[in-house]
DNA sequence: CGCACCCCCTGCCGGC
DNA sequence: TGCCGGCAGGGGGTGC
């Protein structure tokens, strides 16, 4: 579900909504998400202020007034939304944290392929080997193509390697790809300049369109106030195996590629 | 080295 | 209608 488009979304609804707020109290109705939950997760939220909103990827990094990081990452169905205290409480909803204003945060995640912890920025290693900001000025083509070229793997395998470029997923790429023109089962070694350019410009553009329409909802990802975004009604080619190219009227094809759905235009794209 | 395949888990959809 | 297989936005591990 949530790539970099929803979780950026997720980031500025927090940021204008819960900095300053400090954390009552934790509920914790269950600890099995991707790892467990640490025995001292509720204890180390619990009296700290939220005193700013980050991303790295498609990470959130919630920023605490003791210097420590609470890291949250949505898997494939996790929420992150603000919610009256006397909301009803979804079925799934894993961690409540009661905020000094009355209102709740809370994180529900049907699949648990979600993760929290709590630490020092040094201390999360999920964070270390991450590559590139999709939307930072080093993503160039220079770096692009100059990774690419001294490797022989599948252009999809690349741009979906979080140690290279992070924060893209599967939906985006294919609609990245299909943007620069390009299969995704072609090689990164044989990438030209062009197509590399073609490539991060599109990247660029797919990205920024999609976090200006609050991102892609499927199934389960909704947002802060647990709304919808609006992107997946603008997908050229993800899941659109069997319907017309929107450029070409070429019909879409679905292949597998890294053990993941890849769909493209046979004809817009090689 | 890169990929196929497995796992984690629940829900939904289409076919029978 | 109900059951079953396949599939789903993520990531991590193993083994070829």
């Amino acid at each position: 579900m949530p790539e970099l488009p929803e979780v950026e979304t997720v980031r500025r609804g927090l940021a204008a909504t819960i900095v300053g707020r400090r954390v009552e109290g934790v509920t914790v109705a269950e600890r099995r998400l991707r790892r467990p939950l640490a025995p001292a997760f509720a204890s180390a939220l619990t009296g700290r202020r939220i005193v700013g909103v980050g991303r790295r990827a498609k990470y959130l990094l919630l920023e605490l007034d003791d210097a420590a990081t609470w890291l949250v990452h949505l898997g494939m169905s996790g929420t992150l939304v603000v919610a009256p205290a006397d909301a009803p409480v979804r079925r799934h909803t894993h961690v409540i944290a009661v905020l000094d204003d009355g209102r709740t945060l809370r994180f529900h995640d049907p699949r648990r392929f979600g993760l929290m912890r709590v630490g020092s920025r040094a201390d999360l290693a999920e964070l270390a080997a991450l590559g590139l900001e999709p939307l930072d000025p080093a993503f160039s083509a220079a770096f692009l193509r100059a990774t690419a070229r001294r490797q022989r793997r599948a252009m999809k395998s690349l741009l979906m390697d979080q140690r290279v470029v992070a924060g893209l997923g599967n939906i985006y790429v294919n609609e990245i790809l299909f943007e620069a023109g390009i299969r995704p089962g072609r090689r990164t070694s044989r990438l030209t300049r062009a197509e590399a350019e073609r490539t991060v410009a599109a990247t660029r553009r797919v990205l920024t369109e999609a976090i200006a329409m609050r991102g892609s909802s499927i199934n389960d990802y909704r947002d802060d106030r647990g709304e919808p975004g609006a992107f997946q009604d603008t997908f050229r080619v993800y899941d659109r195996a069997g319907e017309p190219c929107p450029r070409c009227h070429a019909t879409i094809r679905r292949r597998v590629i890294i053990g993941r759905s890849s769909f493209y235009c046979p004809q817009c794209q090689s």
